[in-house]
DNA sequence: TTAAACTTTCAATAATTATTGAAAATAAAT
DNA sequence: ATTTATTTTCAATAATTATTGAAAGTTTAA
């Protein structure tokens, strides 16, 4: 296969896995590119390769650059700017994975926490109360383990993430 | 709060977070509704409470029975369905990673299979071809670690849940 | 068989979300 | 200060996705 066709496939792939998880396609695609290009690119690289408006990439490399997958770079000399990707993919893992735990995780758990207490009323019978309260107290029990085993991944990735580093760093063991 | 308005916080809640995970709102709230719900719902039902059409209804319980985390319940006598949800949570935490990893993983696995032989041509550069080769193998060998990161997960919720009915089972250690 | 009670489908429509493009803002150079 | 290069914003528009509702399909019972 070509490499501009690996390319232009893997940035498709890359955009559908996006929409699967709730990114939108465009942002997963402008990461894709960034990730398969060799060096920093413009907006009107991006714009180009993508076939995109200058707004869409300026607001996707943005949202991107609030994941902390995304860096700004600037030339000296050069007035416009340049965007590369994290290449590290352990580290692009972890970071994606810290934010979507603040993003999604604490919410659920703070309306969790704020319906956990249903006062008894005419209307409903002690069993739907109780069975209610039973539901949201192993939900948020459940956060919890998905929270701490967020975390375990998180500290399992960095220390894969190190372990590599360190054999690169002494190549002959 | 009174055990209505922690249902209704509850399913609006849980439709944010699965809107935020590439889940349709509807799709969860229904979910939400027969978590919190303590018999099997009807058809009717569900329209009521969720305030919306039979078709939708339909499809959305039948999307979940395809996740397989709701089931059909048919009552002796009644001609029309009941859906009710599985209600351990762990086992509905199970049930959708496996089946994301099913189909979310596996076909970005194969197009990484796909477009990792990349031949020379006069138009790249061999850095551009070796830097794109090396994303794609960092990328692939992630894959396998998510998998198998998904797989103990599954593995340790599946102790997690055994454990805790072991427990139950002898309440008196 | 026919009717009644339900479920399923799907074309039309509504709602939501993403994208554009041009104007406004900003920053650098002259 | 003015021009030029660039980024940012955002109202309008397009594209996508979800929802409806009525017709067609299915199943059970009489």
């Amino acid at each position: 296969m070509q490499l501009d066709e690996a390319k232009r496939r893997f940035i498709e792939g890359w955009g559908t896995l996006g929409s699967a998880w709730g990114v939108s396609r465009t942002m997963a695609q402008v990461h894709a590119l960034l990730l398969v290009s060799l060096g920093a690119l413009s907006t009107e690289d991006i714009m180009d390769q993508l076939q995109i408006s200058r707004g869409n990439v300026n607001m996707n490399v943005r949202a991107l650059m609030d994941w902390g997958i995304v860096r700004k770079e600037l030339r000296p000399g050069e007035r416009r700017e340049f965007f590369s990707a994290e290449k590290d993919i352990h580290r692009v893992a972890t970071l994606i994975l810290k934010e979507r735990r603040r993003r999604e995780l604490e919410p659920i758990v703070r309306v969790l926490g704020e319906i956990r207490h249903v006062e008894p009323s005419a209307t409903a019978t002690p069993e739907e109360t109780e069975a209610f309260t039973q539901m949201i107290a192993s939900i948020q029990n459940f956060a919890e383990f998905a929270d701490r085993a967020a975390a375990t991944l998180i500290k399992a990735d960095e220390n894969w993430f190190l372990s590599t580093f360190m054999k690169l760093m002494r190549p002959n063991p």
